[in-house]
DNA sequence: GTATTACATCGACATACGTGATTCTTATTG
DNA sequence: CAATAAGAATCACGTATGTCGATGTAATAC
């Protein structure tokens, strides 16, 4: 339910009283946010942002040496993206002797899609 | 169209030979990765998150004043907070008298929410 | 064995970030 | 007018971040 709040100042409040009595609002989703919060700023680089658009565009796992070219940074670069990726479980990693091929985890992105989009 | 990339690792390459060539991704969109990871970034602090929340769940707007005691941070962190949000076309604001008043832009996730949820 | 390749890690750097104390601006009260 | 109050802006701080070059590690080729 959402609560209406169209505040009407007061005009003639005494001095030292509050502006207004807050609509105490508890424990706004505080785990959930940390959660969320982490999976954003993961996103919140465009390099990553593309990655994980390139590794769900494709339905299975990409070889790094494909990603490489796709950007322009350094391999280094692009090897650190990729931790900071895994790193909040975004995505994971296989090692196939030199290779290494990367994918997005499944329902990685669902509960901050799902409260984007809500 | 997704391609499928379980490419088979060469296990009988040259030497001097690349790896695999690459499936090559173009333009995988620049711009608007750009935008997304923007609003990603803002969105990458628990605060500001639970900030948006806050104020997507009234549905009028908010005074500065009834945010402040939701969370443990000094008021001018909450005003950078808010400023940063701000910045990147999230909120927006509205001065009466006094206070001021912060409500979230419609569709300002819009972009960000569609690609998630894609 | 050595050489080469794919990828990760390390070290260093400049920049950006989150935070709070202080100050400033503006508006309202007395 | 002076005093008070809400909120933003400034400054300073420690830390995190993005970047690259160099190095390390493991696997394959010769």
């Amino acid at each position: 339910m959402p609560v209406d709040l169209e505040l009407a100042p007061k005009q003639k409040r005494a001095v030292g009283e509050r502006c207004c009595e807050p609509v105490v609002y508890p424990d706004v989703a505080r785990d959930p946010a940390l959660r969320m919060a982490e999976v954003a700023k993961a996103l919140g680089d465009p390099i990553r942002l593309q990655l994980v658009d390139v590794l769900r565009k494709h339905a299975g796992k990409v070889c790094v040496c494909e990603l490489v070219p796709l950007f322009d940074i350094s391999q280094p670069t692009l090897s650190h993206h990729l931790k900071k990726l895994r790193d909040v479980g975004i995505v994971d990693s296989e090692r196939q002797g030199l290779w290494a091929y990367y994918y997005v985890i499944p329902d990685a992105l669902k509960e901050l899609s799902a409260w984007l989009s809500a």
